[in-house]
DNA sequence: TATTCCGATAGTGAC
DNA sequence: GTCACTATCGGAATGAG
């Protein structure tokens, strides 16, 4: 998805310094999800116990074996050359260098780089990449089965869920109908922050969503923090909407996935992206009819912000 | 297929004055067909006995009965009026008011309007009209099996034909080795129609195809006179092409039609249509790929005229 | 399912 | 099978010193 691209204005706030490390809770709360299936216990057979481990750890401990490994350790590096330089690997330019994209990366912390999207789906559009060389190159499914792991990547994007709820506000805060007593408290010089003294206005991370897609297309890892919305040029085919409005989409609250969730199907999830598009709002289908279905979610995006 | 357009340069000589009916002979030979079946000897039951008729008579006879008649008489100058203005009928302009298209109308007779293709599929590409009204809204299997129509559209054909080929040899005769004697003599001085002074030279009717189309789209009875090369801009989609390349061109020859034949069938004429493309003169297939046999074309221009 | 380019395919509207 | 317009659908290339 993100390819080094040029910038833009109207981002995430100014870019924090690429490569300024943020010590990261390993172990913190979920991310709050909406819709969807709820995430069942973990039964996986998963290589490494639940204990609490640091960000250093995690990083340089010994990697999870066959069960959740597509591709075996000694394989990752080599593959890793392989992938640089070609499409299919341009994530991990974030991940090596992501100082050399202070425009793009809005935060990196020892286990992980969070970036904008090169090619937003939506008015919020960040990429979470987890910097583990044993896990970066395996699929979701698999990477997301080791429970460390997967707790390490729940607490990094709940941190980014809040950032890109935040920057909904910012952007989308003075066109809601329930933002609006903040709103204009804010306007009268009140502080961001002093939030005990603010009128609580939108929960705006309900609007944002966590998760992968069921087959990506970049190599590396990565966990997208989307906002619900849809609106962006970018959409520019089924495929593009279907993969985040259709099961494709597994939320990061799913995982680990059971061994035999449909999700795991490659004849469902391409069918999923063939399917018939229909209005994340207000479900109305449009059969085929992208453009149409375009100019309808300008419509309804004036009605959700307005919300 | 012809609609009021653009004049175009390098046509067929100067445009003729449009009203200036020729006087036809009404029983001529057959134009010169090449390729393709035969015509059979006509079994099918007419109505008109083969006998010798002139113009006047021919446009001003009773007409065919029930079994070559779609359309009633009576229904027929009803069907015009319905048929004008619309885009299916937009060819009956040419036939009621020739003199308005001095550009494009090559020939009138009493019989006939002879046009050039607003669209031409080929370096040349003419459009023969009957005017009869008894006959001009039937399908072309219909009225062409009645043989005093028959006849005379063969008649107008021919000459219509011989035009065509006069005006392929003006255009093409330069860069054609079979034509290079008799080119150079032109260039010296000798004077075209001389025919008993100058070389031979190519025999252009062979490259002209006389015949009609399967299932017109346009209402009103039109023969194409069409070179055989298929190099055109106008040429666009695979059913451009198809129409005129596969059995769905029915030459003029060929008819009166068998009352089983093939080519009667809608099913067998869509699928004509819809065939992988196949270049008319080296036979070379292209499936889908009209873009490439585009192209094809091109180089088989150069070669089909240098012959 | 990365994008982009090209091109084949499909539906419509025309008065 | 009329044209012209829009758009959907489908494959292929994509890097690089």
């Amino acid at each position: 998805m993100a390819e080094p691209a040029e910038d833009t204005e109207d981002i995430i706030g100014p870019s924090s310094a690429p490569a300024t490390a943020e010590s990261p809770s390993s172990t913190s709360t979920s991310p709050s999800h909406h819709g969807a299936t709820q995430s069942q216990p973990p039964p996986v057979s998963a290589t490494k116990p639940p204990a609490k481990r640091n960000a250093f750890t995690e990083l340089m401990s010994p990697k999870p074996k066959a069960p959740i490994s597509q591709a075996p350790q000694s394989m990752a590096s080599k593959a890793s050359q392989v992938i640089r330089g070609v499409w299919r690997g341009a994530l991990g330019e974030y991940i090596e260098h992501p100082e050399r994209f202070p425009s793009q990366v809005l935060r990196v912390t020892p286990n992980t780089v969070l970036l904008k999207d090169a090619f937003p789906k939506a008015t919020i559009h960040l990429l979470l990449l987890p910097r583990s060389p044993a896990h970066y190159l395996l699929h979701p499914h698999a990477a997301l089965a080791d429970p460390a792991f997967l707790a390490m990547m729940r607490a990094e994007a709940a941190s980014a869920a809040k950032l890109a709820a935040a920057e909904l506000a910012r952007q989308l805060g003075s066109f809601s109908a329930t933002n609006r007593a903040r709103d204009e408290a804010l306007s009268k010089g009140a502080k961001d922050g002093e939030e005990e003294r603010l009128p609580p206005g939108r929960d705006y991370e309900k609007e944002i969503r966590v998760g992968t897609h069921a087959h990506p297309s970049m190599a590396h890892l990565h966990v997208h923090i989307i906002s619900r919305d849809m609106r962006s040029e970018r959409v520019k085919h089924k495929k593009h909407y279907n993969s985040f409005t259709t099961q494709f989409f597994v939320p990061l609250a799913d995982y680990p996935l059971a061994a035999d969730d449909v999700r795991r199907e490659t004849g469902f999830q391409n069918g999923n992206l063939k399917r018939d598009l229909v209005c994340w709002r207000c479900g109305k289908g449009f059969g085929g009819r992208f453009a149409e279905l375009k100019r309808h979610l300008e419509e309804e995006f004036e009605a959700w912000r307005a919300e």
